[in-house]
DNA sequence: GTTCGGCATTGATCCCAGTCAAGTTGTGAT
DNA sequence: ATCACAACTTGACTGGGATCAATGCCGAAC
């Protein structure tokens, strides 16, 4: 519940969300999907949007699709354009002089690339996988915003819950052991990933262990310990390396939020 | 300059911030100063409003004192109230169940207090020093928005600068170094109150070391002994515990940045 | 089938920040 | 002036995560 009031219009139902599997992209080279018929439009900005509104939105828009490893846009890039991811996952990073690297965040379907207010972007961002997104140019979706409170409404309402979740970052940042780190982390995604339905007592993760090493600032070594000795005590189980199973979703989540 | 274009109307004029010296309070019971007298308007929210809109402000606003230590609400409370901070200084902060402590900003007079969406504060919010704020009920203020397209511009700016910084500090709390979390925290501080025409060389520390520790997700002594390093490296000097003053303002952008 | 390369795991060692424990300084009250 | 208390500083020691190094695993290319 949001501590401003809502918007008159602001609760335009949802579309219920895609269920069984996250939106992933096969990199084919189909036609333009309609926004109508789009995977991730219950979850996107557009979901605020009434028909009218969603039309003009698509003609402002450029379906593009990148592949694993490529770079969206790179720290220091000049903010041209903003984006809608509706397949793949991607990650924002920030790196220092000599290579230490910070991973500000995950980005999944239906989320918002672009929040910031400077020129310049203050992070990269990489296609983990295979990505499907809708870019704007930045300056024309903020014209729109400024014509349509609705819209503005909802990338406002973005950046306040990113910013209470970097809160909830610099806490387990600061403050959290490596084990309660790697238990939030894990909560969080699969968390995040209930939206499409996906089964809360398991995750399945697109990133490497550098990446979740380099978002929990945390080694790669420690990760991978870490993920052992919780396998090892059977609060989860590793199907493979890249799929977790909570075995106690309870003893995961006491630990995640301290002892 | 912003990615997304700025309203028409929300240039106007800023005041010139008051200079010489960061506001604070005496504690003292003076009447209700009137925003257009407000030392600290030309830093708030209240700076993107014509003088029509300020004095509907200014109705719903309550002025409101309260004494060093005090707590302005605490994690978990209802979100009610947002604030406007026009004196003084407050932590805000995040706590794990064994009390183990995240300091995730500091507040300075200018800065708005209530940016959450959640129906209850994420955080708490306790007084450094004697503070003075304007009280809004969050309903209200939120109504207003929806009302003065102005001031939700501005309110979704501050989101968007403090996500920035946010992700700053990410990077600060999971890659840097003790010396370059130190080094980051004086110029940011520096940097922060030039908007009062302070001398960008030096810093005076309203918060004690406990609170920087818990604010770059170290220890007391840690935050100690790198001061004294810095101190007998001749990078800063530490006319008393709570002055900073930047010897080699180069070096010290230089370690806070890595190296 | 073999080789190769990227990723993950595991082990051994090291070092830096945390912890514990005194001391010191400064301030306000009486 | 003295005391009390909080905040800061400094020293000695320790432990946990980083570092360095080796091995294992698996899919892709040929």
């Amino acid at each position: 519940m949001p501590s401003f009031a809502p918007a008159a219009g602001r609760d335009v139902p949802a579309q219920p969300p895609p269920t069984g599997v996250r939106p992933c992209c096969d990199g084919s080279r189909s036609p333009r999907p309609t926004c109508s018929a789009c995977v991730a439009r219950g979850l996107t900005i557009c979901r605020a949007l009434p028909p009218e509104e969603l039309v003009e939105m698509e003609q402002l828009s450029t379906v593009i699709r990148i592949e694993a490893g490529a770079t969206l846009f790179d720290q220091g890039d000049e903010a041209g354009s903003v984006y809608n991811l509706t397949a793949g996952t991607i990650r924002l990073s920030k790196t220092l002089a000599d290579g230490r690297r910070q991973i500000t965040g995950f980005v999944l379907p239906g989320d918002f690339i672009g929040l910031s207010s400077r020129a310049t972007h203050p992070y990269s961002a990489e296609a983990i996988g295979p990505c499907q997104l809708c870019r704007f140019n930045a300056a024309t979706l903020g014209r729109m915003a400024d014509r349509l409170p609705r819209l503005e409404h909802e990338l406002f309402d973005r950046a306040r819950d990113e910013l209470d979740a970097a809160h909830d970052q610099m806490l387990l940042l600061g403050r959290k052991s490596p084990r309660e780190k790697v238990a939030s982390f894990l909560l969080e995604l699969a968390h995040r990933c209930e939206r499409w339905g996906q089964r809360p007592d398991r995750v399945s993760l697109d990133m490497t262990r550098t990446d979740i090493a380099d978002y929990l600032g945390l080694t790669i070594e420690t990760v991978s310990r870490t993920l052992t000795r919780m396998k090892r005590d059977g609060m989860i189980a590793l199907p493979s390396s890249n799929e977790i199973v909570f075995l106690r979703l309870d003893a995961v989540r006491t630990l995640a939020e301290g002892s």
